[in-house]
DNA sequence: GAACTCTAATACACAACTGTATCTGAATTC
DNA sequence: GAATTCAGATACAGTTGTGTATTAGAGTTC
């Protein structure tokens, strides 16, 4: 098996890629104060050295994993508003919304882990609210455009619901994971769609 | 000033007082992984003999803490269900339904602390998981009766709803909390009222 | 291919936390 | 009021972590 010889950039870059998905990993299972940068390198196959080379600190790490998926979940959502937004099914379109902003847990716990040490570092908490406010505006451009299409009006502003809708999937989220016996499977889907359904159709009367 | 005298039980009740208030207020600024049993002792005035000798662990100081918060909430639940359902602004309701769940942001912070905690940690889970979900029942009842003086029909099974309820809650303390530029100040309520008004209101036509 | 450069490994010095084991002094018992 | 008991302080031994300074060995340049 004749292994690629890599430059030092593409060398460098895989290095980081594998540091980042290993944090991803160490990070949702113990949580970030309790991972240490060690845990994130030998989980990697590398050591500290190759950490310290390629980050500042493991806040740095941490923040740039978060951009990561948060360019993943923009993209998507992106995509959804373009080719999805035709469907009137309202269930069909929550669901699709939903994993997309959450599609595995790993995603849920990483964004929970970093809204708490936000509310701890203000520094942190300014960039993490670059990103939750691009998040949100997606949202509301999305629920805008929703509504247009349906012909009804918006219950409140967009940028309000949006955070709510925010709030409201992260919480369905929490209940699904850490109680998957006492909710049916569906259960996200059916309150974010029972809300929803009131909330959007309830207006029009 | 002369200082009452302690009998051994008094003192050492007293003692458990002081390192549950200190260990909220340290968790709270430090997360529950972060702050060591030293913190806690340290701001309670004691050394670390005196946490060893009232707690197995920290994460046992922990539960214990959440379930004194969990007490407090219900029992000042129960009391708005008690007095204050007969008002009809719903506004009003929910102002005081949601600082009665999250008064002050320690307490917001502690449980979002036990959320995690519990996505890592199975006998934790279980027992955060039962105080959860006695804190739905009595959102669900709340809903319920809510619903009958209102004389409206549930929009949703009203167990799903206080789930959402609380979901909802969280989202938006989290950003009123993290935001408080970005958010006017009555953003919380009028989210929620928004939402509420049309899930509750909505379905009357 | 020799000199150079940069990534990542290794070595080091230091700090912090844990849990237990032992000790002390104040409350309790008789 | 002497003996006892128990809450909490102190001492200890061991583990784990951090960040920097140095080194080795690949990629790069000429």
């Amino acid at each position: 098996m004749p292994r690629k010889r890599l430059t030092r950039e593409e060398s460098r870059e895989q290095t980081r890629v594998r540091l980042l998905d290993a944090a991803a990993v160490a990070i949702a299972k113990k949580g970030l104060t309790a991972t240490s940068v060690e845990d994130i390198t030998g989980h990697a196959g590398y050591t500290r050295g190759a950490f310290y080379s390629n980050f500042k600190s493991k806040t740095d790490l941490f923040i740039e994993l978060l951009k990561r998926d948060h360019v993943d979940v923009q993209e998507g959502l992106q995509q959804l508003l373009d080719t999805d937004l035709s469907g009137k099914d309202l269930q069909r379109q929550l669901a699709l919304f939903y994993s997309q902003c959450y599609g595995d847990n790993t995603s849920y716990v990483l964004w929970a882990e970093a809204r708490l040490h936000s509310v701890r570092d203000a520094k942190f908490r300014q960039r993490l609210n670059a990103l939750c406010l691009e998040k949100r505006d997606v949202i509301a451009y999305f629920i805008t455009q929703f509504c247009k299409r349906m012909e009804m009006p918006l219950p409140a502003s967009a940028a309000d619901l949006a955070l709510a809708m925010m709030g409201l999937c992260d919480g369905v989220k929490y209940f699904n994971m850490s109680m998957p016996g006492e909710l049916p499977d569906n259960a996200a889907e059916s309150v974010l769609s029972a809300i929803f359904s009131a909330t959007f159709f309830g207006s029009r009367a």
